[in-house]
DNA sequence: CAGAATATCTGACTATTGTCAGACAAAATG
DNA sequence: CATTTTGTCTGACAATAGTCAGATATTCTG
């Protein structure tokens, strides 16, 4: 198309310029400028760090603090200073807090489920390319943290993983996997983990680590959201899942996976693992180790 | 996934809002407040109404006349009033106001030609996300415009009809369809007529007529933008140029297509078309059509 | 043509946002 | 343990944005 790539982001821009101005104004509506609005929306019920909010926002400290000051002559938000760095404080929501954020939650919530109803028979594309460019344009945030592997979260991602898996590969008996999966359990502390990377709130990937024996762990569950992939997330996931793993005191780490899973297979043998004998069964049929 | 659709745009819109925040900083670079610069961007070298600046911009009568009046203090643009009508004032940059907005261009192209290259092996696929996406916000303002059939985006429209044949009907000889088209000048006025969907600035699909004999014209070149398609657009052209071929005084209209392309079929079909006999050659291969 | 409506402008305010220098206390560093 | 760095806060300003009530000229409407 003649149309550059460029001039197709401006118009971008500009289309999603005049919806975002919208929904700012609709925040006015409930009477409390943008800049306020916008911190109370960044602070979470369990309480937020700060500087958090601020280096989101690009805030002034100055500026902030205020906001702050007014957000708590209202009774929307408590501070306190995180007994871990007492120079650091933490806001968090009072009850009173909750309720409002839940109304400017429902403001937003409408807004853009009839944006999405708009989209008709494409809803599920459109918002494909939504997370698309959300998990591009967030990718420097991209965080991986712990999580229980029976949260909600953990659970979707390995949902997600086993949808991926029945897609890409072949498998006679689905029922293999079940869901929750009941290894679970060995996915957490002290001895497994379960981490999740987080693109703003979206589960983008996940990583499991559970024990084989004293000396060796295994790695289950690598899954990349299809908006993340092509940046090196598998690889970031599996680096840290190394660390992790070396951290507790394991010497090797093992794998099973399936040939069919090409990219992931390419990954392993580009960063030390090699192939070896069988040590489960189907539907895997590529095994590898890699020492620490 | 567990992240419901509503929550998916939020973040979406989170993510856009920092990136349309750091391009109106940019802006701000130009050592001008963001509320001049959106005004300065909407000038027109040929002068533009001012109520529609106002409009889309959505600002206040008197804040408006007064960042016009500092534009004008630094001599970038001029205010005429309407002769048509003395109420109204138009605006026009003057050759200082053209070179101050070359600048902004080329700040805004910097940073998006970054934005996509960080996409990397994706960026295709991140533009069609952003094309997708725009359309949909664009809808309301979405334009059928006449065209030149040779100017670049006449061209351009026919190059993408012709790739999305070669896709999807199996030809044996490609080099059936030359561009640029040896009957466009039957697309021109008076009896002929090229249009283009327009949203924003990118064309989103086109229909051409040309005339077979003086009661009798021809529907060409009906495509639609892939961000364009499942929202009617094939219909709107269609209902226009079957209107254009009214007012020109065409008594019945014929098109000539492929099996292949069901959906155009299907919209023809329920639109008042029918069967006719071959009158072409291959590849088409289903005739159709309908008394004015 | 009188009165209503429209488009812009001016002046007088208010509200919001941004900036900066310094104060203070708590880590971090050597 | 002195010094530096970090995170937050306050005060004093300044810039920017938004609001509102007329004033004025023009066009529209009946």
């Amino acid at each position: 198309m003649y149309l550059d790539p460029v001039a197709r982001l401006r118009r971008f821009n500009r289309a999603v310029t005049r919806e975002v101005g919208a929904l700012d104004t609709s925040f006015l509506g409930r009477g409390r400028p943008l800049g306020m609005a916008r911190v109370l929306q960044l602070v979470q019920p369990e309480g937020t760090d700060l500087a958090r909010i601020r280096d989101r926002l690009e805030l002034d400290s100055g500026l902030m603090s205020r906001f702050l000051r007014a957000l708590e002559r209202e009774g929307l938000i408590a501070t306190a200073t995180d007994p871990a760095d007492r120079r650091r404080r933490i806001a968090r929501l009072t009850h009173k807090g909750q309720a409002e954020m839940m109304a400017y939650e429902s403001i937003g919530h409408e807004r853009a489920a009839r944006l999405i109803a708009r989209a008709g028979s494409r809803a599920d594309e459109v918002v494909a390319a939504m997370d698309l460019i959300a998990t591009l344009l967030n990718r420097d945030q991209l965080e991986i943290r712990e999580a229980d592997p029976d949260s909600s979260e953990a659970l979707a991602c390995q949902q997600a993983y086993f949808d991926e898996i029945l897609a890409r590969v072949a498998i006679a008996r689905p029922e293999y996997f079940p869901l929750p999966d009941p290894g679970a359990d060995s996915y957490r502390p002290p001895q497994g983990r379960f981490l999740i990377a987080w693109s703003d709130d979206l589960p983008v990937g996940c990583v499991a680590l559970r024990p084989l024996d004293d000396t060796t762990a295994e790695v289950k569950r690598l899954w990349v959201h299809a908006s993340a992939r092509g940046q090196g997330l598998s690889r970031r996931l599996m680096t840290r899942v190394e660390a992790e793993a070396r951290a507790i005191g394991y010497r090797q780490l093992r794998l099973d996976t399936n040939s069919a899973l090409t990219e992931a297979i390419a990954l392993y043998r580009a960063t030390g693992w090699s192939d070896i004998p069988p040590y489960t069964t189907p539907p895997a049929d590529v095994w590898m180790e890699k020492p620490l």
